[in-house]
Order: C-alpha cells, then structure tokens, then sequence
DNA sequence: CTGGCTGCAAATCTTTTGCATCCTG
DNA sequence: CAGGATGCAAAAGATTTGCAGCCAG
C-alpha cells in the first residue's frame, strides 16, 4: 500500500493521517515482533525527536477502536500490540518474553452451560514455553554446572 | 483443611504460615472472583490495618513460585490471581472486568511446524465477551436510545 | 476555520525495592 | 537465634490526563 493509498484508508476511518501517525503506521507494517509502547515510541522517536507518549498511546488506541490493530494481554509487564487485526493466537516466551504467531484456526466451541450466560465474541489462545535461543540457554547453564 | 493441616503443608512447601499470609489464604480459598492484589490487600487490611503492599505482593509470589497459585496475565489493567492452580481457562468480561472460570480440558496441540522451535509447556485459554449484567445493561441502554 | 492531534508535564495506578525491625520455626 | 517475613516509604514503570497550541481536511 502506497501512501496515498494509506491516507484513503484510514480518512475513510475518521482518523486523520499525520507524519506521526504514518510514521507509527509504517513501523507496525508487517511487524510481528508485537512491539511495546515504548517501543514503538523509541523508533518513531528517531524520525520525531519531539514525539511525546501520548501521541503513541492515542493513536495505538485510535487504531484499535478502528479495529486496525490488536492491544495483547499476554505480556505480564506490559500491553503489546500486533498490527495483524485477524484473529489469531500466540506462543510467548517465559523467559524472553518474546511472542510468536499461530496462524492455526482451532474450532474451540463453549457449550451454553459452560459458557455461563456470557455472550462469547471471541477466544485467544496463549501457548507458553521456551524459544529456541532460551533453550539454548538453559542447556548452557545446565552444562556450567555439571 | 483446619488450620494445623495447613501449617504443615506451607511448612512443608518450605513457606513460613504469619497471621497475615493465613489472612490472605483464608481470603483466597474457594475464591472464584480472581481478585487483584489490591482487593486482596483491602480485605486483609480490615483484619491487619497494619497490613503493607509488600506482604501482599511478596506472599503472592511465594504462592506462585509454589505452584499454589496462578497470576493471570488476562485483565489488561492489573494482574488477577487465581487459587485453583490446576490449568483451566477463562472467560473474560471486556466491560466490567469479571473472570469467570471454565473447566473443559480442550485437546490443544501445536504441531512441530506451527510451534516454531518454542518448548511449549502449556496453553491458557481466554473467551471474551459480555457477561450477563453487562449484556442487561447493553439491552437498556439501546432502549433509552429508542 | 475547526475539530482532532501533538507535545509537554504532571498525575495516576500498579508493582517493586531497600531497609530496619520483627518473629516463626 | 537465624533467616525469612513484615511494614514503611520511596522508587520504578506503564499508562493516562489536562491543556495550550498546531495543523489536516
């Protein structure tokens, strides 16, 4: 998507489009690191010294509330965000606290007792573990003391 | 459990039992609301006015290094902890925050490929939606609207 | 031109930490 | 009586807010 595509786009959300928020935009395109607010904040800050928080928080949650990206709670310390609004799930990393996608579509149903009278919109599914470079770790430590 | 079973099994589980760590387990017993800190911490100060954060927090974490305990990485504004350490899933209320556990152990598996080279130790499960007041309340606000 | 956006700073809220003192085992 | 637990207060982090000015549409 070009840029005058872009600024189409999110006019026809009611959202206007400025460098800031371009900048934001372009950093979150095709990311799948689900980067942090403050991530988020020290890279567009390279371009914009004078960017603030709240303008990184506001438009995280003016592109949620367009149901452009998606606010995780998976990170205990803290929100991260996924630009990939499609349901989805996740692997995350106990140690590193990295998060991974999972693309698999699990047909997971709540009968109406479990359910509990809630109306159900949704689920998200977080598998936990170790990644491959925490692995690795853990063998090097376990080798150390032996 | 009467309170002599339970000094042995938390001295067993190497925890010393305090007046205000019994306070806090007797407040998470049978507990089905998967309270915040700070709600545990409220209701254990009526009895120890003296009663400080760190305590709270520090038992909380001794619980769960125990594996007594769960913390619960599903309410995006707090932590919530959860009493029943056996793995479970949940159903989460987007508009007041209400937790409400669901017991049906669904069969989850990642494949190799799908689990990009991670351990994977385990999987929680969160359906989110509206429970049944908030729905109630949903109903009558689109009625004061008509 | 106007309503939404930005930047700054202060405030808020949750959680953590340092440390002196206390008390369980 | 030793090591872990408590209480207090301050600090640390993440996020939110108020507000004056700015700028995209």
């Amino acid at each position: 998507m070009n840029t005058t595509e872009k600024f189409q786009k999110y006019r026809q959300l009611g959202l206007k489009l400025t460098p800031q928020r371009l900048a934001i935009l372009e950093f979150l395109e095709g990311n799948t690191s689900h980067p942090s607010a403050d991530e988020i904040y020290q890279h567009v800050a390279q371009q914009f010294p004078s960017m603030s928080f709240a303008t990184v928080y506001n438009t995280l949650d003016a592109l949620r509330r367009k149901g452009q990206i998606l606010e995780l709670c998976i990170d205990p310390n803290k929100k991260r965000f996924d630009p990939n609004p499609i349901p989805h799930h996740h692997i995350f990393c106990t140690k590193c606290h990295k998060i991974v996608d999972v693309e698999h579509d699990y047909q997971i149903e709540l009968s109406s007792e479990e359910s509990k009278g809630f109306k159900v919109m949704g689920c998200n599914i977080v598998f936990w573990g170790l990644c491959p470079e925490c692995q690795k770790e853990e063998l090097n430590k376990e080798n150390l003391n032996n």
